[in-house]
Parts: structure tokens; C-alpha cells; sequence
DNA sequence: GATACGTGGCA
DNA sequence: TTGCCAAGTAT
């Protein structure tokens, strides 16, 4: 069992005279950031653009959110413009950016809204909406709606795990922490005092080798005090599962060049997002089995390589499978035929694109093809040059990561003869 | 309380 | 290369 605190937190639980708040929306006066979604000071938030980015920034970096975000209010400017568009249209814009599950409520919340005419603007009445959460009910209420609430986030779970060298682990220390973040929450400004924390725990209060100096909370932090900053918050390590394999099976029409996908169930991973067929993904998948699995019957030819991906909870490993199909072929019941200029058009997540990557890369022997239509810069780039064929079961991997997919995909080493 | 649920960046 | 992490929610 943890340790208790160095020493008694109960006499620094609360922020008497609320010197605390005033200290820090000093700092945030002077050092707020400058976002997209965020009303500059003196201008009225937009609770459409609050709620849309807090609900982008679940889990996501800002960095990651930003063209997302842009691209949001261009296709849907408002709630009933989002409520009113196609759920594939939601997930085809949302493609890329993970957790799929947040677009589907996104659009669900979306109609909720605009049905009642507008958001909800109490903590408890936009808890009940979906994907909204205790963070992000939190989070509207007080910068959309000036309300006293707290917006206890990752980065605020680690500023105040430090400021009170708060000992036991995460996750069983969150109530605690939701506590000593209400504790301190002020008056008003509270949607000034949730960002300010928030870019507190992002500009100085990071991760890894806190700007202790600048903070405008270094004196009461007990943390610090005892030079232990970097040791909060106290967290239990977490298994990363164990490794899933399949098959994918790509095939291609000769014609139309039109690429056979299929809609994943609504619910689960990579709900209702697209993909090429697949076969399951088990620990003991065995590739050389995988033509039972194949969806059509063809000519598969199996890819040299894998694509590697990793989830949360688990690393996938899928042997690829191409096959050319004739021109006019139908497909199968539940299937539909893409053309690969329109691929941008289909919610395909990033595991899928690396495997659409992965086999429509110019095969040895073909004329090359109709590169992909942006906004899929990685399908829409020239194919690799032929690599020598594997035999046997041991295929060099392709790896998951962005700088070996791009030297796959979009940077050919030498391409023989040229440049 | 534990588990499911993506992706990209970085040391 | 591998592991960890980033503005969590739903079941």
C-alpha cells in the first residue's frame, strides 16, 4: 500500500483566501496560450467550438487535434450542420485521429443538441450527453459557461498530484485529485482557472523535467520542495497485451482500378470505420491458412512484409494479400468496390491505410496506377521499387512506425537509376 | 475497479 | 527499437 504523504495534506487541502487560484490566473494572464478553439480575452467562447475540441483532445495531443479541428468548422460550421450531415461523412472526416468511438458520440451528441436547440450549460446536463464525460462536462461548463466547475485532465492530475505529493497511484488517486482540484477551483473565472491548469500541466508542469523556476506555484509545491517533482504522479505500470495476427485481403478491379471494402461493425474496435476485408485477428493466426479467409475468389498473391500496428491494448501484425479482379466484377454481399481516387472519402483508420499503403504500392510488371486523392498523402504517394520476394515464413517486417511507413510508401530508398 | 478503445511523437 | 505518453469515456 502507498506511503502516506510526506506530511499531513490535510492542512494544505484547501486554498485559503484563494491565493492559490489568484497566483496562477496571474501566470495565465501573462502566459496563456493562444488556440484555435480558444476565445482571446474580452471574447465570448463558442460552446460549439469548446465542445468540439475538448472532445478531439480526449487522449490526443493538441498538435494532432489542430487540422482537425480547422477541418471540422469548414465541412460542419455549426451543431446542426454536424447533426445534420451523414454519420460516414462524421467518420470519414474524423479518420486518423484514433478512438474512433468519440466521432459516433460526437454526431449522436450533435443531433441531442440540435434538437434541443442548444447546449446543455450546467455540469450535471452536459454530463448526459454522449462522450461527455466528468472531464469534459467539467471542461464545457466552466470555459463555455463561467460555471464553478473543475476539469480534472491528465495535466491536472499531475499538477496537483505534485503540489501535494499526493502518494497514492493512479488510477485509485483520482477521486482524491478531483477533490483537491475542487478544493482550489475559484469564484470566478473558473473557465480561465480550467485552462490555466491546463497549460500549467502542458508549458511547465510537464512530464519530464518541469520548469519548476518559472511555476507560478513552486512555494507551495510539496513536491519540489523535496526535489521529487518529476517522481509524480504515482502511477501503476500498465500490460500491453499480447500480439494479435490476420490476413488482409486487398483486392483491386481492373477497369475502374476500384478498391473491395467493407464497413466494420457500429460498435468495438474501429467501429463503423472502413477497411479491406480482413480475416479475425488471434494470437495463433496462422497466414498460411489465410486464403480460407479470403472474401472472393481470386488470384492472392501474399505480400512480402507485414503491417504492424499498435492499439492500447494490443499489437497486430497482417499479412497482406493482393488479388486483381476482373473488370465488372460485383462484390460480394456487404461489400462495396472503391475507387481508388475516392478512397479520401472513406473513414479509413490509420492501421488500414498503412495495409492499402502496403499493397497498392506498384506491384513488379504493372503500369503504375492513379495515385489516391488527397487528403490521403500516404496512399497517394508513388510506390516503393520492387524488393527481392521472401520465400519461406520469415518475412521482414514493415514496421508501424511513421518514419519506416514513409520510407515504404513515400520515400523509395535509391530508386534504381533515377535522380 | 478493470478493460476496451487509436494514433503519432519523442527519448 | 521500444516504451511511454496526450485535454477520457463507456461498459
Amino acid at each position: 500500500m502507498p506511503a502516506p504523504a510526506a506530511s499531513s495534506p490535510q492542512a494544505e487541502a484547501t486554498d485559503p483566501g484563494g491565493s492559490l487560484a489568484t497566483d496562477l490566473l496571474d501566470w495565465y494572464d501573462r502566459h496563456r496560450r493562444v488556440l484555435p478553439w480558444r476565445a482571446l480575452p474580452g471574447e465570448t467562447p463558442d460552446p460549439y467550438r469548446v465542445w468540439l475540441s475538448e472532445v478531439m483532445l480526449q487522449q490526443t495531443t493538441v498538435a494532432a487535434v489542430k487540422p482537425y479541428f480547422a477541418k471540422f468548422l469548414a465541412l460542419f460550421p455549426t451543431v446542426e450542420a454536424l447533426a445534420a450531415a451523414p454519420e460516414s461523412s462524421v467518420m470519414a472526416a474524423w479518420a486518423g485521429l484514433g478512438y474512433y468511438s468519440r466521432a459516433r458520440n460526437l454526431h449522436a451528441c450533435a443531433k441531442a443538441v440540435a434538437e434541443a436547440g442548444t447546449f446543455p450549460d450546467t455540469e450535471a446536463g452536459l454530463r448526459k450527453l454522449p462522450g461527455i464525460g466528468a472531464y469534459t462536462a467539467g471542461a464545457i461548463a466552466a470555459i463555455a459557461f463561467d460555471r464553478k466547475a473543475a476539469a480534472v485532465d491528465g495535466n491536472v492530475e499531475r499538477v496537483m498530484s505534485r503540489l501535494r505529493a499526493v502518494e497514492t497511484p493512479i488510477p485509485a488517486a483520482r477521486p482524491a485529485l478531483r477533490a483537491l482540484t475542487e478544493a482550489v477551483v475559484p469564484e470566478r473565472r473558473a473557465g480561465d482557472f480550467a485552462q490555466a491548469l491546463m497549460d500549467l500541466g502542458a508549458t511547465i508542469c510537464t512530464p519530464k523535467r518541469p520548469a519548476c523556476a518559472l511555476c507560478p506555484w513552486m512555494r507551495p509545491c510539496r513536491a519540489r520542495a523535496e526535489g521529487l517533482q518529476e517522481t509524480f504522479p504515482r502511477k501503476l505500470k500498465k500490460e500491453k497485451g499480447v500480439l494479435r495476427r490476420g490476413a488482409a485481403f486487398v483486392a483491386v478491379r481492373a477497369g475502374d482500378e476500384a478498391v473491395l471494402l467493407r464497413t466494420r461493425p457500429a460498435e468495438g474496435l474501429l467501429g463503423a470505420m472502413a477497411e479491406p476485408p480482413t480475416s479475425a485477428w488471434l494470437p495463433d493466426y496462422d497466414p498460411a491458412k489465410a486464403l480460407l479467409d479470403a472474401p472472393i475468389d481470386a488470384r492472392w498473391k501474399r505480400l512480402p512484409g507485414l503491417v504492424k500496428h499498435g492499439f492500447t491494448h494490443f499489437p497486430l501484425e497482417l499479412t497482406v494479400f493482393a488479388a486483381r479482379l476482373a473488370a465488372g466484377a460485383p462484390a460480394p454481399e456487404g461489400m462495396r468496390f472503391t475507387p481508388r481516387d475516392r478512397l479520401d472519402e472513406e473513414p479509413l483508420p490509420g492501421v488500414m491505410k498503412k495495409v492499402l499503403a502496403h499493397a497498392l504500392a506498384k506491384p513488379a510488371g504493372e503500369a503504375p496506377s492513379a495515385p489516391v486523392a488527397a487528403p490521403a498523402p500516404d496512399l497517394a504517394t508513388p510506390a516503393e521499387p520492387e524488393r527481392p520476394a521472401r520465400r519461406g515464413p520469415l518475412q521482414k517486417p514493415v514496421s508501424n512506425r511513421p518514419s519506416q511507413l514513409a520510407r515504404v510508401v513515400k520515400k523509395p530508398p535509391k530508386p534504381a537509376g533515377s535522380r
